[in-house]
DNA sequence: ATAGTTTTACTGAACGATCGGTAAGTAGTG
DNA sequence: CACTACTTACCGATCGTTCAGTAAAACTAT
């Protein structure tokens, strides 16, 4: 019914497992299922005996390996804010010309959306239900912000045009870089460095033909 | 706990009530509670119980109105799709230059998502898991495809770069417009007709200050 | 090497809560 | 008295979660 791989192809932790010839899965794997039906019928409209269906074995053998569909959630969540994090620790995004950091952590969120797809998928389609989905969409407006500020120095320097407000553009760049994880498949003849590129060069030059 | 509108302020129908002091609700305003209910908690986790109660009224006052929860969901999809669609058979979307044509259908589909904020927004995060729900996104992606025969034709005119893959470039136009629902606040002081010129600005010349 | 013990990774049945939806009755209006 | 716009009470199904039991692997002791 869905052309994700089988259940049986995923993970047999390797070494030991249960009792017959059930493989066993480790929490990664069970994390990867998970955010995968998540991304497919939404976080509230997957039940557990779904997640189990797709995992091959039962809903209670779910709750061996976490402590309950929130878990599951937070564990994902976790990943992908790390990794939207981490890119502005590094040197690219903290030294330099503001319009260069700007490009650079353009192109990291990029990276990671590509990296990471399922588990940023998962957290730009959060409502804020729950304390855990709110604590990450704080998180999340954080990181958001820092660009923000970054947008405004690129501007401050006289890099980036001035008659759009600066708001609007940090938010037009994020609405063009998340809508990735709507459409982009990895394993395509479009490789994540070229989509970073055509990302860059659409958002700096606009759809012009080069003059 | 909640800052929209009370349930009181909206649309006693005018005249005729039920028993005691309760006002008496028509499908639009239903429609419109059940659409910001929605969107603030998505379609899944929206109980019926919890639209009574934004409503002021039982649950099955609910079903005096409209057959069930999927009812509410398809005239919502009908209203958004139909909004988009419209542009399409405008004379300014099928007469004139590739390149003017493209400029009128995203100044129109700005034009939409604002009119109809929440039932855009609506259909913008269908996740497909009903028949109602798979056919919305099928006349979302035949508009799409419309759009991107556009960008053809004016890359074929030359008007656009060429150096980025079409279907690329209709996707990041795509993001770009459509993540207007996930932040735009109508009422502000950025007004809906700025915000076009805006994207349409933005999406065709780039962030760089103009030569 | 083998017996006994502990740990791992589950199974199947059941829990209370909540879900979407229905049935029957009723207060107010024309 | 018929009609509208509800009400309260309830249905079966499904939800996330728990629990007691268990087969097999891993470890320890002799």
């Amino acid at each position: 019914m869905n052309r994700a791989s089988s259940p049986e192809t995923v993970t047999p932790t390797g070494g030991g497992n249960g009792r017959n010839g059930r493989a066993a899965y480790d929490l990664p794997a069970v994390l990867d299922i998970a955010v995968g039906a998540f991304n497919d019928y939404g976080y509230d409209a997957t039940s557990m005996g779904l997640l189990a269906e797709r995992l091959g074995t039962s809903k209670s053998a779910v709750y061996y390996h976490v402590s309950g569909k929130e878990d599951l959630l937070r564990l994902a969540l976790e990943r992908a804010l790390g990794g939207l994090e981490g890119i502005l620790t590094l040197p690219g995004a903290t030294a330099g010309p503001a319009e260069d950091r700007l490009r650079f952590v353009l192109r990291g969120a990029v990276q990671v959306l590509v990296d990471d797809l399922p588990y940023v998928t998962l957290l730009l389609r959060l409502r804020g239900n729950t304390e855990i989905e709110r604590n990450a969409l704080e998180r999340r407006r954080a990181f958001d912000h820092q660009v923000s500020q970054l947008v405004d120095q690129a501007r401050a320097d006289g890099s980036l045009r001035a008659d759009v407000d600066s708001g609007t553009i940090t938010r037009l760049l994020f609405g063009m870089i998340n809508s990735i994880v709507e459409w982009y498949k990895p394993g395509g003849t479009l490789t994540p460095a070229q989509l970073a590129d055509d990302v860059i060069s659409v958002a700096f030059d606009g759809l012009h033909r080069p003059a």
